[in-house]
DNA sequence: TTGTACGCGTTATCAA
DNA sequence: TTGATAACGCGTACAA
């Protein structure tokens, strides 16, 4: 069915091995006739040939592609989107194609779509795998076995504590820390804290800057304004749910908290609506300082400022890494790289329209 | 590096054709020994062994890869999410993988995307092509040498006229219909309608639908009413620019429109900023629809009511029709399939909160 | 220029 | 159970 040299060299009624020269532009080919190159380029494209690249991996060991593992593909908004996007600019740039899986949120399905990966022998991963799962813990063994093989893999957005992994991330707890610390300068002393109840690093980070920045402005951590949210179902998925958290904290009287910092966008949204509801408003009577910077944050009616997730970034450093990786095949050393991100104020704090913002660290 | 058949054949100490039949649970292999079995298992556990891929597929001549292309990454909200949240579940069920290709709204790009796909060898593709790059009509013939390739072709929510290339759309025509049909029955007389300066099946269809509704309700179509918008550079992208448009519309006096029906979700939002800077109100000086039901479309100050386009549901249908043709592999009959869009019905036209639904067709 | 041969890792067939 | 061998399509090296 598929066209081969083969097919080509009986019909330009020459060798196989000339067609592989002159295709490949093999400085042996200097040495064949214009007019036979001609024949060749001239049945090749009357064939609609296309050289097998699944024969070419075979030999040469390089797939010359990158496999890239999502938790969710509509988790938060363009999240994804964003990260594939940098994902994308990079690879292509360095000839690289990418190999996309969507694991759902199921780390059996995660591990199913690594495994696959490993068969199909791309040349190294990008992973922004799944914590847990309600109640279930997640399994990382999948992903050691990445490292035992040798294939290059770096995480994106989260990892795994404990290991040697490469990674690359926000910078969760110098974000939670600038934004919590702008409340604070904005005058509050009584900031919440809406967590989730998953045990990983970004979302652990995101707490201990939030705690951080009340110690460092002499302020006293309390355990009631540390709250994780609930899951609900909606759609099959399961989602953060930020109303009853909220509910809870509006009912404190005396004790209610004047700032609202979340873990993420979604739940400042939640948060918001349920302020509004209530007959309260933002930011005069609660400020709400959000996590992530999706469209949607933007969009409320009263923008929320948040802490802008580099995503695009993440996708390129991620490639650049990756591809270093790949490229040079030796032992390096370990690459974790963080990046600062940028604290976008909007209007639900009440603060002025400046805007902080802070270079790459690395 | 990669551990082969070979090496666990070394380390159980047997045959490699042993270790094939385990393996691979052939029956031939039910006269192996059981001691047998497990030695093989047991290495081929310890050695980390995955099969590979790539030495299967030169032999069987088949991936179970699917290539998708999509334009643009960011385009409209989670468009391309939402599709290939659709694809994604149905694709993996049957087995396949999914390689994603992004082609930045650049043909060439495309072109290079697309005959790059080829050579991978992915047993069918999936496309959402560019329709065209500014002033520069974009070029189609890699996606005629796909299908004169044989590979199982599908487009996704456009297609390409005066082929017979397999497509799942949205019924453009019928949602533009309804929703002007809508904005007549709430006794709108002057209706304009933004369209896009490009070429394509989707846009064409979404101005015939709107004619054809104003000419059923015997209003005539005037051209003034219609216009397209004009592009503009963003972070290096073009993108639409609905504000121009809008304002030439307010300034018609008299004439002024008293409801828009804009092609895409994008340039309504863009309206509605317009027409609320200028003191209006929507919907009561004028009325907006909008086509997509992008996440932002439901979020602004007055949620736009849109034509829902059935994003996951395109995925889906798309991967039956694909895996329908690889796997018959016979010369099938094409097939077209476009899907019924709902109305959605939020605040921006003012009618009552009733939802027009309606099924799918094919 | 050509023809021949090998190797990449697998499946598959056949004879031992 | 085991070898041995062919085939998949390509790159490459070598002898003619």
């Amino acid at each position: 069915m598929s066209i081969t040299m083969q097919d080509i060299a009986q019909k330009a009624g020459v060798s196989r091995s000339a067609v592989s020269f002159v295709l490949n532009n093999k400085p042996i080919s200097s040495q064949i006739t214009e007019e036979t190159r001609e024949k060749i380029l001239k049945a090749a494209n009357e064939l609609n040939y296309r050289p097998n690249n699944i024969a070419l991996s075979l030999k040469i060991k390089k797939t010359k592609t990158i496999g890239v593992v999502f938790a969710s593909a509509l988790g938060a908004g363009t999240f994804m989107n964003e990260i594939i996007d940098g994902i994308n600019t990079g690879i292509h740039q360095h000839g690289y194609n990418l190999f996309l899986c969507i694991s759902d949120n199921d780390w059996r399905k995660e591990a199913r779509h690594v495994r696959m990966l490993r068969e199909k022998r791309v040349d190294g991963m990008i992973v922004f795998f799944v914590s847990c799962q309600k109640e279930e813990k997640a399994n990382h063994d999948h992903l050691l076995e990445v490292k035992k093989d040798g294939i290059p893999l770096v995480f994106i957005d989260k990892y795994l504590p404990d290991t040697d992994i490469d990674y690359v991330i926000t910078d969760d707890f110098g974000g939670a820390y600038e934004a919590v610390t702008h409340l604070i300068k904005l005058g509050h002393r009584k900031i919440a804290h809406i967590t989730a109840p998953i045990d990983c690093t970004s979302v652990s980070n995101r707490l201990e800057g939030y705690k951080k920045a009340l110690i460092d402005a002499g302020l006293e951590v309390k355990e009631k304004y540390i709250r994780p949210v609930d899951y609900y179902k909606k759609d099959n998925n399961w989602k953060y749910d930020g109303y009853q958290i909220t509910k809870d904290f509006l009912k404190m009287g005396e004790d209610r908290p004047t700032a609202i910092f979340t873990v993420n966008d979604g739940i400042a949204i939640d948060s918001f609506r349920v302020i509004k509801e209530s007959g309260l408003s933002v930011p005069e009577d609660i400020a709400l300082v959000g996590f992530g910077n999706s469209i949607e944050s933007a969009l409320v009616e009263v923008p929320i400022t948040v802490v802008d997730q580099p995503k695009s970034e993440m996708g390129d450093k991620a490639v650049e890494v990756i591809l270093r990786k790949i490229e040079l095949s030796e032992p390096t050393k370990t690459e974790q790289i963080t990046i600062r991100p940028k604290l976008i104020i909007r209007q639900s704090c009440g603060a002025s329209k400046m805007m902080t913002t802070a270079g790459a660290i690395s």
